[in-house]
DNA sequence: ATCGATAGTCTCTAGACAGCATGTC
DNA sequence: CTAGAGACTATCGAT
């Protein structure tokens, strides 16, 4: 294809669309695979481009989106889904460009502020992240209003078990509600692209073209050997370079992989196994660099040294120290337990060339776009599920795409480590593997236990479907349906539908009434005084049947007693979700969790009222902390030890604690969530939680956040709940008032007495805890504070008039509203209560 | 006695999505 | 089929 062919001008968009790709975005001829998708694209129909990483994927899928709203379908909406919420920010920002030319409107769907609804109603492209836009259909149909095209980017992550089966289940749906829409499925080379496209009806571009070239390399001791490159059509080198031995100690491969691409003027990314490694490979290479930069290079020095110093004060852990002096080398670590500020901080860094290096745990391979002149995959293997494993080769090419910056480097390199047994065999058999053998193949992960679960609940509580049969051929419409035989389908619904059935939260509603509603024909005092006696809940039969006589296997398998005889659900069976089954569809977690929660709920409504055991925020926290949703932490051994810190606290909260809790390492793990949530909220310093429980503070607050999404959800289930007596639902209320603030507590990392403070704007815990220390104690008091207390405020460390003007300035604001939204928890009507 | 290199032993393991609520002069 | 790096500790030798 020669360059007229590929010319942006010759596609025929948009004129206004041509000029800003022109003129803003500087491009005027396509790639060549771009180029191979546009004809598809442009008229309309499915397409599935599988191209590299960087390479102009999203282009492709812009113009896709342009097409239809401007020209196919004017007036219509896009909608472009992506796996990770950074890569959702960055879409966004390209696109705000776009539709700033164009007059459309961008929205951002990514969960973090309830404030994204009002642009999710009215944007013309809506960018989210799979589960939102899962989430958003669920509780509102509205979001497919209008809509032409969905672009479902980084399409191979359906390979992944947790969250490949929304992406699938969002395809799915889609094409059932929308069956005219284009869709659009942009991925990573996979072995079986075919059978994908097959699914979806569409279209397939397959190339490995790059804006770089790549070369590939085996890297054994300190023999590196090409061998193979992978071109683009403008490389200057195209050719395979000879082997040659690296210079540097067989001691640090990674020093002289490292210190040869600084001498030719490139970076490097250097991908290990764990966050250890990350930490402590960057420890080293930032020694030798830093001595070598001495040496060579002093000029730089200062440079690094100020954003080691700008690190070192924001650091509030040994991790952040660590990291700080890395720095002053120009290395740098990076992975999930990093706080999001330093995170973006070294990839600025990197991206701006003050840094050398970056050693990465495999955080970097997927997310935002970094690239370095090389890439060293230092560790080959993985420990994963009590084994180590070698790593997919679609993971491994993931990390090695990043090598080449367009434009800066004229070939990216990307290299393989290789260690063990005689370093040349190893390197072949590397090269085999990773570079010349074939990426596996991508299949559906939906018909495991937790996706089916969750997915099956919505498709009957949101999705609309009611019949068996209405529920068989939408799930033969996802991939898993494509891919599995009829009948594997089918038995995998219906094991799953006597589960929910079972835990009450959908139920039949045409077959075996007598016997199917009879718990829920039961006046709710039966429950409750079953309660009052002792009789557990829960797991109260109506007819015990006779044991199933065939289908036992697959009883069996999920470990569920079924309530009737009935194995196979005949196809006019009907289903509706139950008023708690449809909830927590809506508020998104797994079945599981909230059944969980409810037992462990009814537990303590049942120790509130007879005064028994206590009920505390910690025995809430882990309460949550032993739900599917939650990701325990993870006792070390020593905390298993007999008699450690640990193990005392474990011993001390046993009364507290609302399930069951053998003595195992999961169980371990759960008190040891709870208690760093416990920490948190009782204002224990994030140093302090690094040195006593090995949490880094990034961990400390992913897992806060998780625990306050799902206190939420536990207070929701169980208003919900409508097992017990009317007379005690006043003590229902007061643990769902507990529930409120712990979850309070627990968003703000602070003790009650701070929660109206913490309300303001720029104000945190620790400010927070400064002014009430000064006796000022609610947002109120802070506009009543006198000049001179005003004064002394601004004196102190980490204040100043700016920032105490800025925060009188949102607590104006705030405490107009305050006084109208403050809730007295004796004010909340209980459930079932009349209003008066 | 002190320090330090070295070998042997013990320990530990990647990542990251979802809810909420509502006007404002 | 399926670990290996990093941190820690013991040991021994040089000074």
């Amino acid at each position: 294809m020669g360059e007229p062919e590929r010319s942006v001008s010759k596609l025929g968009l948009p004129d206004n669309f041509t000029n800003f790709i022109q003129n803003d975005w500087g491009i005027e001829t396509l790639h060549p695979p771009q180029a191979d998708a546009m004809p598809s694209i442009l008229q309309g129909k499915n397409t599935m481009v599988c191209i590299p990483t960087a390479s102009g994927k999203s282009l492709v899928a812009y113009m896709g989106i342009v097409n239809q709203l401007l020209t196919a379908n004017p007036g219509s909406r896009g909608i472009y889904i992506v796996p990770l919420k950074a890569l959702a920010t960055e879409k966004l920002e390209e696109l705000k460009q776009l539709g700033e030319s164009l007059g459309l409107k961008i929205g951002l769907g990514i969960g973090d502020a309830p404030s994204e609804t009002r642009q999710i109603d009215d944007c013309d492209i809506l960018v989210c992240t799979s589960e939102k836009l899962d989430s958003l259909m669920r509780s509102k149909a509205e979001v497919l209003r209008r809509v032409s095209v969905v672009v479902a980017d980084e399409f191979h992550l359906l390979n992944d078990s947790h969250r490949g089966p929304t992406m699938e289940i969002n395809l799915a749906r889609i094409r059932h509600l929308l069956p005219d829409a284009q869709i659009i499925t942009l991925s990573a080379t996979v072995g079986n692209s075919q059978d994908l496209a097959d699914w979806l009806n569409s279209d397939l571009v397959v190339s490995e073209w790059r804006p770089v070239s790549l070369e590939y390399a085996t890297l054994a001791e300190l023999d590196l050997e090409p061998r193979a490159i992978q071109k683009s059509e403008f490389s200057s080198s195209s050719n395979l370079g000879p082997p040659r031995t690296l210079n540097g100690p067989k001691s640090h491969i990674a020093w002289a992989a490292l210190s040869d691409v600084y001498e030719d003027g490139g970076q490097l990314l250097v991908f290990v196994s764990s966050r250890r490694s990350a930490q402590s490979e960057a420890k080293k290479l930032g020694q030798r660099m830093e001595k070598y930069l001495q040496k060579n290079n002093p000029e730089v020095l200062p440079k690094l040294k100020e954003l080691s110093q700008r690190l070192a004060r924001s650091s509030n852990s040994a991790m952040g120290d660590t990291l700080a002096e890395c720095v002053k080398g120009g290395v740098a670590f990076h992975h999930a337990g990093l706080m999001h500020a330093q995170r973006t901080e070294i990839e600025n860094a990197f991206k701006e060339r003050l840094l050398y290096c970056l050693s990465a745990t495999p955080t970097l391979a997927a997310g935002v776009n970094l690239p370095a002149r090389r890439v060293l995959v230092r560790d080959l293997k993985r420990f994963d599920d009590g084994m180590s494993r070698l790593l997919p080769v679609m993971e491994v090419k993931q990390m090695l795409g990043r090598a080449g910056r367009p434009r800066y480097d004229p070939v990216g390199e990307a290299w393989l480590a290789c260690k063990g047994g005689d370093p040349r065999q190893m390197a072949d058999e590397i090269a085999d593997r990773y570079i010349h053998g074939p990426v596996e193949d991508i299949t559906s992960k939906l018909a495991a236990e937790p996706a089916m679960r969750f997915h099956l609940l919505s498709s009957i509580a949101t999705g609309g479907l009611q019949t068996r049969r209405a529920i068989g051929e939408f799930f033969a419409g996802t991939y898993l349906g494509h891919t599995q035989t009829n009948s594997y389908l089918q038995e995998t619904i219906d094991s799953m539908l006597r589960w929910l059935v079972e835990k009450r939260f959908i139920r039949r509603t045409n077959i075996g009434v007598e016997e199917e509603d009879w718990d829920d024909e039961l006046p709710s005092w039966v429950d409750a005084a079953q309660a009052a006696s002792g009789v557990t809940m829960g797991k109260k039969k109506s007819v015990e049947p006779a044991e199933a006589t065939f289908g036992f296997q697959r009883a069996s398998r999920i470990s569920v007693q079924t309530s009737s005889s009935i194995e196979i659900e005949a196809l006019d069976n009907e289903y509706e979700a139950t008023p708690m089954g449809e909830r927590v569809a809506q508020l998104y977690i797994d079945p599981l969790s909230a059944d969980i929660l409810l037992e462990g709920l009814r537990r303590a409504v049942r120790r509130i009222v007879r005064k028994t055991l206590p009920v505390t925020s910690f025995s809430l926290c882990h309460l949550v902390a032993a739900t599917p949703d939650f990701i325990s932490l993870w006792p070390k051994s020593k905390e298993l030890e007999f008699g450690s810190d640990l193990r005392q606290k474990a011993a001390i909260v046993e009364d507290e604690l609302l399930i069951e809790s053998p003595i195992d390492e999961r169980a371990m793990g759960m008190v040891k969530s709870a208690w760093c949530t416990e920490f948190w909220y009782e204002e224990k310093d994030l140093r302090d939680i690094e040195k006593e429980l090995g949490v880094t503070p990034g961990d400390v607050y992913s897992r806060t956040d998780l625990m306050g999404w799902l206190l939420l959800a536990a207070r929701e289930i169980l208003l919900r709940d409508d097992v017990f007596a009317e007379e005690h639902l006043g003590y229902v209320a007061d643990l769902a008032g507990l529930l409120e603030l712990t979850r309070a507590r627990v968003r703000a990392g602070c003790k009650e007495d701070l929660l109206q403070l913490v309300q303001v704007r720029n104000v945190g815990r620790n400010r927070a805890r400064t002014l009430s220390e000064m006796g000022i104690r609610t947002p109120a008091d802070l506009l009543a504070m006198s000049a001179k207390d005003l004064d002394k405020l601004k004196s102190k460390r980490g204040w100043g008039p700016i920032l105490v003007g800025r925060i009188l300035d949102s607590v104006k604001k705030i405490s107009t509203k305050h006084e109208t939204k403050q809730s007295r928890s004796d004010d909340e009507p209980l459930p079932g209560e009349r209003q008066g």
